[in-house]
DNA sequence: GGAACCCTTGCACACGGTTGCAAAGACAGA
DNA sequence: TCTGTCTTTGCAACCGTGTGCAAGGGTTCC
């Protein structure tokens, strides 16, 4: 049933002014033809009666809701609800809104959530984890829906892709896995399969392949904290111990080291370096002073709302992919010094 | 500038079909009187057109947008991340969607997060912190916004209030400290001095002075990891140390505890017991096995919207206040046994 | 004084839905 | 066949806004 609701409309401010409805449109129409006068005279009528410009109306004659939507999974997650925060935000900032759709791991809810974008006319749909449907894609494409994938690494046309060099970190990480002397080299990954992931993993085997070293892959569960343990049991009881451990992801690393650590008594870096991916904010808690790479979701934040506020065609004649730098942040979990000079002042700051 | 959008309508759906604008309108109302086979010829124009019907218009004339808005600050830390996943699927099951509004800490930004709401005609407001002006509060009401509380223990009349039993958590606290033989007791507090951090402080405050009992309060900076560290150091460096020590949440124990061991070479649970309030994720990490209250944050979630789904006047008649338990979690910060046969499972399915 | 110009204002239509109302059609019963 | 009832359908009005267009009024310049 549809509620009582009586909202003040523009022409109740019009007549309470004595103006025309057009000209209260005009009063709240930024750069619009009205003399001071009568903006004064609106704006009092407006806040007199508590009038509040209808977005829904205003979208509906603009063809330009002001919604952002936000889809992904996950989102109480540390990483994923740091970004879901930098995203709202810079949503804000840029005067837009932000919608936020929770998908489960399938790429079928992620359609629904974007068909649920289309229903509400979002300019822009940021996309955090999932692949929609190609059809689907292409339909807010065609409805002039812009369209951000995060970490997607799709080779889809049209959408702004941002990505993170997943590659360079991880040949960072054996840099510095070498440096401390380590060799028997293993990858921590969860079965979750997402293309970054997936990065990383295929970018710290290919560099360890390239100087001629081995490393043990074990795959295990979701990115959660729990498979982190699992990863650790397994590898840790293996035949020919590491001594040295990517986790794909900070809440693998937090897993692995607990286990690591209480479990199996080991020492962390004296027995074993290991390294995450993400920062969050746990990574930094003296429990885990965990050595990572930074997601600069601030930076993921700001490339996409830029790209946001670009004209479309001005949109499509730039590149439709931002690779960004996933930051070296040492802390205590490898052996040794920061590999690099930026990095050793940031470790000398944090200490 | 209006980019160049080109949605497919109702009325290029109606021709494709052969039918009237309306027949496609009532197409897609459930309940609406039309015959199979023009539903049926009505959505077949519609997938192969890619119409999706306008719920901005939809909004227009119903008057009902669809829309919850979620406004609170800190969007980014484990338990409101979670409060958040919450709302947002609750919402979803209920056939709306989240619209979030991220806020500092000043009621100021609260209050213009709700004048957004009511420019977008949001069904409903939630807010999970900070305290809206009475006037903007009072005017979302009288436009039949419907507005829900959370753990703000407000005394305004209209919204609905869900809190948390906080003084009996306190209470729960003190008796396990009390058993596990601590006698020199404190409370680590931030200073946001939000209305349910001061609750448990009150709650921890005066059952202590029930049985005379003295409680050294500390409070410092904002709710965070790092206050929890500085608030261990000024307690473990006090003429006399405490040896049970109440922290207002998760965050600041999880500091507290880090601090302690890392700083002072304590052993919790033999030298300080320690509990928290929230049961964020990382309590339950191997690092902290953090005794703790959990916020039953789906429960939350399933009140709010159980009574967003309520007629008007159904809901005007309810009590507009739910207080919820905060029920107990025992890991081992805490020496002893659990208090209770339930809590006392629940640690043998944890363990 | 008149022409040219600019600023301001109101009218009317468009945006894309929903829905009350009446008409049309189908069908049963007398 | 006529009447009454029920279902389905289209018309038209409405939701609240933005804006092109033309008209009105004031100012400036010749």
């Amino acid at each position: 049933m549809p509620p009582p609701r009586k909202f003040v409309s523009a022409r109740e401010v019009a007549e309470r002014a004595g103006v025309s409805r057009s000209a209260v449109s005009r009063a709240f129409t930024p750069g619009a033809s009205v003399s001071e006068d009568t903006r004064r005279r609106v704006l009092e009528a407006a806040t007199a009666l508590g009038y509040h410009v209808n977005h829904l109306a205003r979208g509906l004659s603009l063809k330009e809701s002001g919604i952002v939507c936000l889809v992904g999974s996950e989102l109480g997650t540390p990483y994923r609800a740091s970004l879901v925060k930098a995203m709202t935000q810079a949503a804000q900032d840029a005067g837009k809104v932000a919608m936020v759709i929770n998908t489960d791991r399938s790429d079928e809810s992620v359609s629904a959530a974007l068909r649920q974008a289309l229903h509400y006319r979002a300019d822009a749909s940021i996309i955090l984890s999932g692949m929609p449907d190609k059809s689907i894609t292409r339909l807010c494409l065609e409805n002039g829906q812009r369209i951000v994938l995060i970490n997607r690494d799709d080779d889809q046309d049209g959408p702004l892709r941002i990505n993170l060099r997943d590659g360079e970190a991880a040949r960072c990480a054996l840099t510095a896995f070498l440096r401390a002397g380590c060799r028997r080299l293993a990858f921590a990954n969860s079965e979750a399969g997402t293309p970054s992931l997936m990065a990383r993993e295929r970018g710290f085997l290919a560099a360890a392949a390239a100087i001629g070293l081995p490393v043990t892959v074990e795959r295990f569960g979701p990115s959660v904290y729990e498979s982190g343990r699992e990863l650790a049991r397994r590898l840790l009881t293996a035949r020919v111990r590491p001594d040295a451990v990517f986790c794909a992801t900070d809440l693998i690393a937090c897993g692995f080291l607990d286990a690591a650590r209480h479990e199996f008594g080991l020492a962390v870096p004296e027995d074993l370096c290991v390294t995450g991916f993400d920062d969050i904010e746990q990574a930094s808690w003296s429990s885990y002073s965990l050595t990572t790479f930074a997601q600069p979701v601030a930076e993921i934040a700001r490339e996409a709302f830029a790209w946001l506020r670009l004209a479309p065609e001005e949109a499509a004649r730039r590149p439709a992919a931002v690779e960004l730098e996933a930051r070296m942040v040492w802390r205590r979990t490898v052996r040794g010094r920061p590999p690099a000079a930026r990095a050793a002042a940031r470790a000398a700051v944090e200490a």
